[in-house]
DNA sequence: TTGACATATGCTTATATAGGAATATATTAA
DNA sequence: TTAATATATTCCTATATAAGCATATGTCAA
């Protein structure tokens, strides 16, 4: 069988890279789908699907205006992605500090 | 078609819960094969099969000993994944803000 | 070498998708 | 109401997977 399916998971809805640039273009503003289609340079049902699935999950909000569909990234949606990844950023920082603690073990030696 | 393969792209190997268990279960300590497969309970071919793409995308890092194969987190590898999610961080500072800027604006009406 | 233990691979199956093309639905303007 | 614009949905197809089971590969001990 699959993963859990991308309209109930966050991680694997971004898991599509083309649904991540969607998500970076609507971060600051809301935008009609037009405009993201000519953005991001899909076709039109491609970009109504992948907002679908992102509505599905919470990532993105909309409104209507009139015959526009303003969409917009839920930014709060983001944030338990962000705090999963966080619990891993001690540790890359150990790892870059060995690293440069290395390098520079080498440094003293060639001085 | 479909996004990128998962053992192509760090976003996509992510988007499965169990490899997300995986990842958390070995970000403290190496461990062999066996000890994952009793501690998270999955099937051991599975849990080759999910190591297989974690390494592929650089998620984790193995060594021999034995007949055992040790594998581990590479916390650095998820840093690109913390970053893009960082992008975002201040735009749910800010939702967060006015929800709670709006809660305290009731608050004084109340009293 | 043989057997036991640890892990990886191969094969099959069911299912989730993503893309493409065509079409349906909704809303506004004439 | 009708035409035009904006978006969503449906149908079809190719493909990526994940699971389950069986089996292969690799390593150590006797």
């Amino acid at each position: 069988m699959a993963r859990a399916t991308t309209n109930s998971d966050a991680f694997n809805a971004v898991g599509e890279p083309r649904r991540r640039e969607i998500l970076s273009f609507l971060a600051l503003q809301e935008r009609p789908v037009g405009e993201i289609v000519a953005g991001l340079g899909l076709p039109q049902p491609s970009a109504s699907k992948h907002l679908r699935v992102l509505y599905d999950v919470g990532l993105v909000d909309v409104r209507r205006e009139g015959r526009h569909m303003l969409y917009r990234t839920n930014a709060e949606a983001i944030k338990p992605l962000h705090e999963w990844t966080s619990t891993f950023e001690r540790l890359w920082k150990h790892q870059l500090l060995r690293i440069k603690e290395r390098a520079e073990a080498k440094n003293e030696v060639k001085k």
